[in-house]
DNA sequence: CGGCCGATCCACT
DNA sequence: GTGGATCGGCCGA
């Protein structure tokens, strides 16, 4: 196990890279408990020219500067008032690319998970939704622009970070797809930027 | 300023 | 299948 390094951030192919964080583990520590789980569907957001990101025609605002930092630093922001989503900034810095985590498998902390989220019962789709991901791993919003690099965690400050555990998924069973709820982003919201595997 | 609306989720029918 | 929750970001006046 290993938390992945800058140069699998830096990489510029988003599109790639939201491929190749399937099966990789999303850790927090969030109030002292640590919690993960199995990355299991991802969204590539492509930088200035994709009408489905926020960073479209280059639009820099105190929110989306955070896209153009340097790879590897979170990006999370508040959607229908309610949900913190949390997006993996990739590529070099100036460069707004991301990876919306759409989905996870829960892995540890499942108990804290569970109490955070009002539910009594792990289901299939517990940690399936990008809003639910943040509830059960404890991210708020107000973590946006944290380095996933940097162990900031120590029972004070939330830490959030990437590892890869050994879990390769087969190229083979990777689906892809149009992304979820980008309707106003014209022909971009055809694009197959949406990735899940099959399981059998 | 004011108003619209969103990379969503859940309860309810 | 549908609508309400809930509020910061963004744009236009």
């Amino acid at each position: 196990m290993s938390i992945l390094k800058r140069d699998f951030y830096l990489r510029p192919n988003v599109v790639q890279i939201a491929r190749d964080l399937l099966g990789k583990f999303l850790c927090t520590e969030s109030d002292g408990e640590l919690t993960s789980g199995i990355i299991c569907e991802t969204e590539a957001y492509a930088g200035i020219t994709d009408r489905a990101s926020h960073a479209y025609g280059d639009r820099r605002t105190a929110r989306t500067e955070i896209m153009y930092r340097v790879g590897g630093t979170a990006y999370i922001y508040l959607c229908y008032g309610i949900h913190s989503l949390f997006n993996v900034v990739t590529n070099e810095e100036g460069v707004p690319d991301a990876v919306l985590i759409r989905g996870i498998i829960p892995v540890d902390g499942t108990g804290i998970m569970l109490q955070r989220s009002g539910k009594v019962k792990v289901t299939n789709d517990f940690g399936i939704g990008p809003g639910r991901v943040s509830r059960i791993l404890g991210i708020h919003y107000s973590w946006s622009g944290l380095d996933l690099l940097i162990e900031t965690g120590k029972n004070c400050k939330p830490a959030i970070w990437v590892e890869d555990r050994g879990i390769r998924i087969d190229p083979s069973l990777i689906l892809s797809g149009p992304r979820i709820g980008v309707d106003y982003a014209g022909d971009d919201a055809l694009l197959p930027y949406r990735f899940t595997w099959k399981k059998m």
